[in-house]
DNA sequence: CTGAAAGCGCTTACAG
DNA sequence: CTGAAAGCGCTTACAG
């Protein structure tokens, strides 16, 4: 390991100066510069990040814990707030719960103190007594449909809007019974609670089939679980004309089913999904689903965090007591989109 | 930030104590542990990952650096990786090239020095030459198709073998004009190579149309890449009665484009693709493919990398001369199987 | 414009 | 079983 020391020693002048040179700090001479420049390319000298960051009280790294990158909806979340942080200066750590409890508590806590400045959570199984409990003060911006009454920033669509709009479209075309496939039964409060509820409320106001009967539970949002939950309400009876999915995932397990059992997307039974993931523009029939704008939400979730990031080293050691982020949580709200496809207008 | 002083100060003991606890050392008095203890839950005390990171020398943390997310294959990767790594202690940083030259060549050059312990890097772009000026010491793996002259352990799956049984499942068919979608043109030798190369040698074998009518190059290896490549073959006039994509994302972008034209799959034009990506299971033809083992693929790679990594601070000052690895590099090839599903045998 | 010294928060020989 | 001290590799007031 090549440090500043010997970089200092080779080009014959002191640690500080190599540092200036590195951080390109202005007033130094040419000549200086030049001597030092060639003694860090001679020795192949990199700055150590772990010494700088420990030195700075910051490290410039944020962490990014979502449920899992198998879910393309997620991985292409990451991709917007990797891009976006690094704009910002920031890099970022991905972390996956795996959509469970007590991984989402071990990254609220703090594993990974000193190591990362903030946090980004994208809950699914988490709790307010969770967040009441948390015992961490670095800060943290909340992500997705689950809300919470602890004062953190929240960072969401509006969920029940946008429900609303993927079932009225359906009505729209004429649909008078439509699915829901997603919901979550389990030990804690739904996490597609809002979804399910705009469907309710949509439904319900046009008069059309509410029953419980059209509402199809999944384990979770994968493929395989939306295959198997349509497959179950087909047997069941239910005879939907359209199913609105928790998600795209859901909703391209779901048309696969249809296909096996001959029915045809949209003709037969037509159906929306909810992430804009790019499989969905590629299926046999194109999925119609809610866009919700990915990009927004990656941008608003690392503004409203680094917003709360101390700026570097505490200023003064009195400035400890009441530090920073007197600003009160804020729900922001990026927009979304229903964007219609073949899955319920049919090919052109 | 409370730092183990304070919760050496607040327990009456030194701070040697409070680590001994904090790292589960077994010679501290029950009494003495129980009074740390106590201090830290009131304190809410984390450790300084940080500070704990530039003491050891290492930071148990490794780089992955990717193309990008947005394709499955590596997001579905980067997933075996995390969570192996994960089990051998080590944690992920992942990093996109988005198969830029400049940027792979940043990553092995060392930005993040310090901060990881080794890097994995699945290189698009890379050349020899920018291995052979690399200029940073730290371990490093590569993975995937393209291969180079440098000292360092190769991951890959044997994809000239792969890209022969692909094809051979097709003659096997029946198939006499197979095309290959996914030959890239571009400034750098070829990142598809080695599966063309399989294709060619298994079709000229065979006896069967090799012409270069039936190579179709793209830009990238989307599905959108996949679907205008299709149309541009189809357009030529070349009439195909099969194509091997270079990858599953390739292949559901033509699979869609034939669907558009009124093509079926796999009647007039059969499909097989390359990773064995979730979605290819799920398509209204569910995808023939060639599935890499991407849990060994994992494995090895992150094994090879630990293998290198020095155990901890360097032992003696005299160590420093000649480290470790003096390991020749190895070039580890894990299995692949090809996946006949629909898209080459038709529904069942 | 440059240097000497202190310190970020840990852990680890070295003593006792 | 526990303590005092040094040091990981940086940067930053403080001097000059």
């Amino acid at each position: 390991m090549v440090g500043l020391k010997d970089v200092a020693e080779r080009a014959g002048v002191s640690a500080k100066t190599v540092s200036n040179v590195v951080n390109g700090y202005r007033h130094v001479t040419p000549a200086t510069r030049r001597r030092v420049q060639q003694a860090i390319d001679e020795l192949g000298y990199r700055p150590n990040l772990t010494a700088r960051h420990l030195r700075a009280g910051r490290t410039g790294i944020i962490a990014l814990a979502l449920p899992e990158l198998g879910n393309p909806y997620f991985a292409e979340l990451a991709e917007e707030v990797i891009a976006y942080a690094a704009g910002r200066d920031y890099t970022v750590l991905l972390d996956h719960t795996h959509g469970r409890r007590d991984q989402e508590v071990l990254f609220i806590r703090g594993v990974r103190a000193g190591l990362i400045d903030g946090l980004i959570l994208s809950p699914i199984e988490l709790e307010n007594e969770d967040l009441a409990a948390r015992g961490s003060d670095a800060p943290l911006v909340l992500l997705g449909e689950r809300e919470y009454e602890a004062p953190y920033d929240h960072i969401a669509i509006d969920n029940v809007a946008a429900a609303r709009a993927a079932t009225r479209h359906l009505l729209e075309l004429g649909r008078r019974r439509i699915a829901f496939l997603g919901a979550r039964h389990g030990r804690t409060r739904q996490p597609a609670h809002l979804r399910l509820r705009g469907w309710r409320e949509e439904v319900s106001a046009a008069g059309a089939a509410a029953g419980e009967d059209l509402v199809a539970t999944t384990d979770g949002y994968t493929r395989a679980d939306g295959a198997r939950a349509m497959a179950r309400l087909l047997d069941s009876g239910a005879a939907p004309d359209a199913v609105f999915c928790y998600n795209d995932l859901v909703a391209i397990g779901a048309m696969r089913t249809l296909g096996e059992r001959g029915l045809r997307v949209p003709e037969d039974v037509a159906v929306v999904g909810f992430d804009d993931i790019e499989d969905g523009r590629y299926c046999a029939a194109t999925l119609t689903t809610i866009a919700p704008h990915k990009q927004a939400i990656a941008r608003e979730a690392v503004d409203a965090l680094l917003a709360r990031l101390r700026p570097g080293p505490a200023a003064t050691p009195e400035s400890s007591v009441s530090p920073v982020s007197p600003e009160p949580p804020r729900h922001i709200r990026p927009g979304f989109a229903l964007i219609p496809r073949e899955s319920t207008l049919g090919r052109p």
